[in-house]
This record gives structure tokens, sequence and C-alpha cells, in this order.
DNA sequence: CAGCCGATGTACATCGATGTAAAACCGAGC
DNA sequence: GCTCGGTTTTACATCGATGTACATCGGCTG
């Protein structure tokens, strides 16, 4: 009735707990019988580990998480599905969690969710400052994703600043002069949108573009609503723009819509570019230029990240004492990011 | 240096480990004075209890798995969102897993994840069979959404075959007679999309339409490409229908991309529906008439179910023996949906 | 055949928090 | 002064799996 033990599988097999134990962690010195013999009780049984048990011995529970701001912008839940996909590799369970972009959430993400029972955390933050994330003795190891916010932990992401560059030179490139920054923000802010925002700035300089800090069109999140609404605000201004860098997939979905709504035709009078290349602007009417991430590979490079910080933490896969050998220094990982153009700006996608 | 335990707090606060462990779960009978003596020793020290402790002795982590086929499906993600709110009011924390569509990951799932450490689990099945929720001994407190598959589980769901009706029954009533299921499937699965088939050829039997198999155009899976696909394709074979239901907005987004590259204006020769009311559709070109789940209802009764499966599981906030009372009998709730007319289907938007 | 070695298997302590049962304490009432 | 009832607090066992240290076994060598 209740849930096997692992004594009852001992019992049943008439052998000692450990011999059971070593059986399902693969020790070596155990000879093929009892090994058969044990197998079979446990299947008899139907005996499975009790993880509470093992992560009281062991300090691990196999369980990293993967703190989102929000899941419902695709490009996060993409990018959990590659971080899922990688973590299984290690025989690492993802836990996703969802910090709805609130600083009091990541803080207590940080924390390990005020508990222990993670190995280790990937923050992809959103409301954190730097000061978050200095002394913070006791939490698990954490890596984060997208720009670095602080020395001393590890981090990966693309070149923000020139994927943005490169994204609004294509933009001039077509001949467009008037180019706003969806989602842009010139403050001191050492996040993704502000390298982003740099990126843009630099490009203007490029081509001797003066820059206007009315350019940036400021939004609530990163969202299609948001997108649109900006988008909305600034043609009922009285702006004309003739092309938008939108900051995320999201805002620039919602740009098209916006400026579908208002006659104007895309990319015709006004060329828009997003990033994340999210499955939606592969999709949407017209289809969306963007920058595309190498999702599989920030996906890879976390998690091993994560994984060496693991083992550096507690040791080799389980050692009672954690020998603090050669402490690595924090890792600041760039990945690659590629241009994709759609039809948002009249090119041809490359492959 | 290491984290503290909780005899560091006895030692530190001078009382006995059992009086830090009331302190922490606030237990009555505790002097003012001694709390707040142990409350300091707890913020001094960053005292944050090990899960694993509590676990093995508790028998409940508190962590509830939300087992879902694919995040990057937006609606699943935005029910993420929901059940995550739900959670949190009764301090439950979400975990939550993917099963890629997949029959052994669901299965692993379902078993717990080969281990035990969540509490319960809230499943949306896709490739499972009935049989395979027969006889699960030992598995956690599980509730399904989506079809009832079995007998035995709890279940939460839209009424999704009248749905399929109200919406197939709102295309004809504008006019339309050929009215394709992008993605139905007629064979005698139990699942969402044979509810939902059912639904529309009830739709076509009310109005005296004769129905065609052949009008149920098969997908691979649920996604904006499949959508795309199976529409382009069924365009190509020179089929001229003048509606689509598709079973969910993905697919129908992908219709909207594939009708838009052949041509076919929207609403005026061909009007799509979708279900699932995900943000995507409220910003397409067009914009997307669908049919709306309730999502907070369902994620709101989804755990509360759970909750008292949990309960009954295990007793009431952990007591040592199941007090196995008055069990519950298997619940099968239906919650709200409403069609929401945007302009895929000509329609006003009902508020 | 004694002695030794490596390969297997076992008893027991241990990880951290909490339930149980009982001790210590405190004030009231006789 | 002493008993009684109730409140606080404590010692100890316990949850399940595994590391440690040791016992046992079989075979092989000298």
């Amino acid at each position: 009735m209740a849930r096997p033990r692992i004594k009852d599988v001992a019992r049943h097999a008439g052998v000692s707990e450990k011999t059971v134990s070593n059986v399902i962690n693969d020790y070596a010195h155990v000879s093929d019988r009892t090994r058969r013999v044990v197998r079979e009780a446990i299947e008899q049984l139907g005996y499975r580990v009790n993880l509470a048990g093992r992560h009281l011995r062991k300090g691990r529970t196999g369980i990293i998480a993967l703190v989102v701001p929000e899941l419902d912008i695709p490009y996060f839940a993409e990018l959990a599905r590659h971080v899922i996909r990688e973590a299984e590799q290690c025989s690492l369970t993802v836990l996703i969690h969802q910090s709805g972009a609130d600083r009091a959430h990541e803080l207590a993400a940080l924390a390990g969710f005020g508990s222990t029972f993670v190995d280790g955390i990937i923050l992809s933050p959103l409301a954190l400052t730097a000061d978050d994330l200095r002394d913070r003795a006791g939490a698990p190891p954490t890596v984060l994703l997208g720009e670095l916010l602080e020395e001393g932990a590890d981090h990966v992401a693309i070149d923000n600043e020139r994927a943005a560059r490169e994204a609004t030179g294509h933009l001039i490139g077509l001949g467009r002069r008037t180019v706003l920054a969806v989602g842009g923000r010139d403050d001191a802010g050492l996040g993704t949108a502000e390298a982003r925002t740099r990126g843009y700035r630099a490009a203007l300089a490029d081509a001797g573009i003066p820059y206007d800090p009315a350019a940036l069109l400021p939004v609530g999140s990163f969202r299609m609503p948001d997108g649109a609404e900006a988008v909305a605000r600034a043609l009922g201004e009285g702006r004309r723009p003739d092309a938008l860098l939108c900051l995320n997939d999201q805002l620039a979905l919602g740009a098209l819509r916006a400026l579908h709504e208002h006659g104007v035709r895309v990319p015709e009078d006004v060329a828009v570019i997003g990033f994340d290349d999210v499955e939606g602007g592969r999709f949407s009417v017209p289809t969306l230029s963007t920058v595309a991430p190498d999702k599989a590979a920030v996906a890879r490079v976390a998690v091993q990240l994560l994984q060496r910080r693991i083992e550096e933490a507690t040791g080799p896969a389980g050692t009672s004492d954690g020998a603090e050998s050669g402490v690595l220094s924090p890792q600041d990982r760039i990945v690659a990011h590629r241009l994709v153009l759609r039809e948002s700006t009249e090119g041809h996608e490359r492959r």
C-alpha cells in the first residue's frame, strides 16, 4: 500500500539496505547476481528512491531553477525548452519559476526560494540591481542571463550592444533616417535594454544621424500591448518614423499591429526589426526581421557553467567535504547572434 | 561560512533546537520573549530552513508540478502564470515540467519524476492513454487538465464539445458552408481534439450540412507551422473553404499566414476562429476570433482540487498518519468559456 | 595449508528538522 | 506550604538514503 522504502526492497531481496543503495547508484563492486536480484525486487515492489532522504544525505537534489520574468513572453518559453533539454543531458531537472519581473520575487529566487532545495539557479533578471547581487552568502550557485550586472557572477548573453548596432545599421542601410527605438532606455542601468539602446545610438553616430532622446519610446513592459500602445501614441502625436527598432519581438509584433491600424504600410512606409526570433515573428503579417540569438547556445553554456559551479560547491558528484580546490574565476560568456531579415525590412532571409 | 543549521540558531539563541523549530512553524505556546530572541538569532545568522530535512520529516515539500506538453505554446505559458499565482496563495511552489508531448516523459511525470519530491501534479496530457492512468499506485495526487481520460482522476476543463459547436455554429451563422476543421481528429480517442471535433460535427448536423471526413485537416502538432502547412496544402489541392475552425490559436495564426500568402482575404473569403484566446491573437492581422476558456478559473479549480487531494493523502498540513477519512470521489469540473469575436470572423468583440 | 588480497556485503552513524512525551516552570487556590 | 492545571521548553527518536569502517568470502601464492 504505502510507498516502499529501501529497507522493504532490502528485505524482499534478502540483502542489506546498503547493497540496495549500491545497486541503485551503480557502485562497481556488486556481483551480477546480487545486482539482478535487487533489480527484480525494485521492479516488483515498484520502488522509487525518495529524494528527501537522498538530498539530506548527499546535499544535492539534482534540481536547478530557471527564473524568468514572464513565461508568456515566448522568448523565455523557447529558452526554457532549450535549458530543459540541456539539463536533461546532465540528468538535472529544471524547475521553472516566474518572477513576474518583480524585484521581491527575484530576490527570493536568488536566495533559493527561502529554503534550500535547488542546486543552482539560472536567473534572467529584470528588476535586480547590482547591489542585490553582492553579498549573497549561502545562496546557491547562480548563472545570470542577459547583461552583466555585477562582476563576480557567471553570465551568458549575446553582445547586445553590437547586435543593436547591426540591426539599426541595417535599417539605416535601407535608407531610413528616422528610427525610433521602442523600449529604448537611456538611463545608467546595466540591463539588456540599456545595452541595446547604446548600440542604437552607436549606429546613429556611425551614420552621422543626430540622436534625439525623444526617439526612445518608453514601455511599461516588453509585451505586445506595450509595443502597440507606444507606437500608437507616437503616431497619434504626429510623429512619422520610417523605421522602428523594437527591443524585443513582442514589442515589434505589437508595433506591427498598431502600424496596421493606422494604415501605415510595413515595410514600405516603416521598416520594423525586433530581437529574439520568436516563432510568432515567422508567421506574422508581414513576417518580422529580427536579431536571432543562438538560444540553444545560451542554454548550453548556462547549464554547463552552472554544472561546474555546482560541482565546485558540493564536491564532484557528492563528496562529503566541499574540496575548495581551484575556484573558477567568474565567467563572462558571449554567444552568437545573427540578423534574420524578413518581410518587415524588405530583405530576404539569409540561411 | 557554511550555511547555518537549526542547531546553530539554537546555540546562538540559547534555546533548544525544538524551540527554534517551534518559532519557525508558528507553534502557539512560545513566549514572546523567546520568540523574539530566536527571531533575532535567525536574522543574524541568515538562517533558512533546509527543505531536505523538513521534507524527510513531514513528507511534504510544498512543491507541485505543472506538466504541460510544450511551454512555447502560449496557451500553456499563460495557464502556467495563473497556476503559479493560485499556488502562491496556498504557499505552494510550482515546478513546471515540459513533457514534449512525449508519452515517456508524461509517464515519468505521472510517476513523480522517478523519485519523490512533488506533493502533487497538475498534468495536461497529450499522449497518454487511459491505460496509463489506471493503476498508478504510489504516484502523487494528480489533477488532469483537458479531456477526461479515465474515471478516477480529478479533472478540469471547459466543455470542449459545446464550445466547438458554438464556434462552428457562429461560422455557419455567418453564412459559411464549407468549414474545415484544422487539427480535427475523428478517431476514438478521448482527447481535447476529439471532443472539439465532435462539437464541430454536431454543429454541421444542426445546420443540416453533410459531414465530409476530408474536412478534417490533420496536423503533426498544434503549432503555427502545422497550421500554416495544413492550410497551404489544402489550398494547394484546390480546396476552397469559406471558413476554418482551428482547434487552437496557434494553428489559427499559422492558418492566417498561409491564407495571406495565398492571397485569400480574411474574413471576406475565409472566416477563421481558434481556441485558447492567446495574446498573439489579439494583435495579429487580422485579429483572431477565438473560444476563450476562463484560464484563471481552470488554474484556480485545479490548484484547489489538488490541494484537497494532498491533504487527503498526507493528512492536514503534516500529521503523521494519513487519516483515511472521507475519501473524496473523483471530481469532474467544467469551467466557463466564451466566444470572443474579432476581425477574423467579422464580428465585434463582446465584452 | 597458512596467509594474504581483492572483491562483496553489512552494521551503524549521519544528514537537518520535527513529532512525541515528558520535564521544568509558574501562578492560583486550598 | 503544597498540590494542581496549564504553559514553555527540552531530550530523544525518527523520517530515508548513503558514507565509513569493518566483516566476510573465495581464490591464489608461497
